[in-house]
DNA sequence: TTTATGACGAAAG
DNA sequence: GCTTTCGCCATAA
């Protein structure tokens, strides 16, 4: 066994296994599955945690939205413009889990906001 | 094996 | 509300 066998998990891979653990119907912001992940101050690491997910993941992404309670960026404005994942269909998974979005897209996370 | 680059969100003013 | 800055990790060669 590798030094990296299971105290030294890659922080990608904690990351996916707290996004797993997100109840559905609820949001959690990039610092929270952070701070749960033991990543505190790495939120971003969740966001590129979130890039590596293949298609076919059974990690709920979807309910990642950042700080500000939008729906989180993916790479829509990368260049790509028949990205296969707008972010139009983020929202329609929430919405699909009862999550309701403000006039202008975002989530009340006072109510939404996953709370462990 | 090592080095270098790219890339992401959060916070503050 | 908007913009800029900071630092960290994983990947590739």
């Amino acid at each position: 066994m590798k030094a990296r066998g299971s105290a030294r998990l890659t922080a990608c891979e904690r990351i996916r296994a707290t996004v797993d653990v997100i109840p559905r119907g609820r949001v959690a912001s990039y610092g929270q599955v952070a701070a749960e992940a033991g990543l505190v101050g790495r939120a971003r690491l969740v966001g590129r945690a979130l890039r590596e997910l293949p298609e076919g993941s059974a990690v709920p992404w979807h309910r990642v939205v950042n700080a500000s309670g939008r729906i989180a960026a993916r790479a829509p404005a990368r260049g790509r413009a028949s990205e296969a994942e707008p972010e139009g269909l983020q929202r329609a998974r929430l919405e699909s889990e009862g999550v309701r979005f403000d006039a202008r897209g975002r989530i009340d996370l006072d109510r939404f906001g996953w709370r462990p």
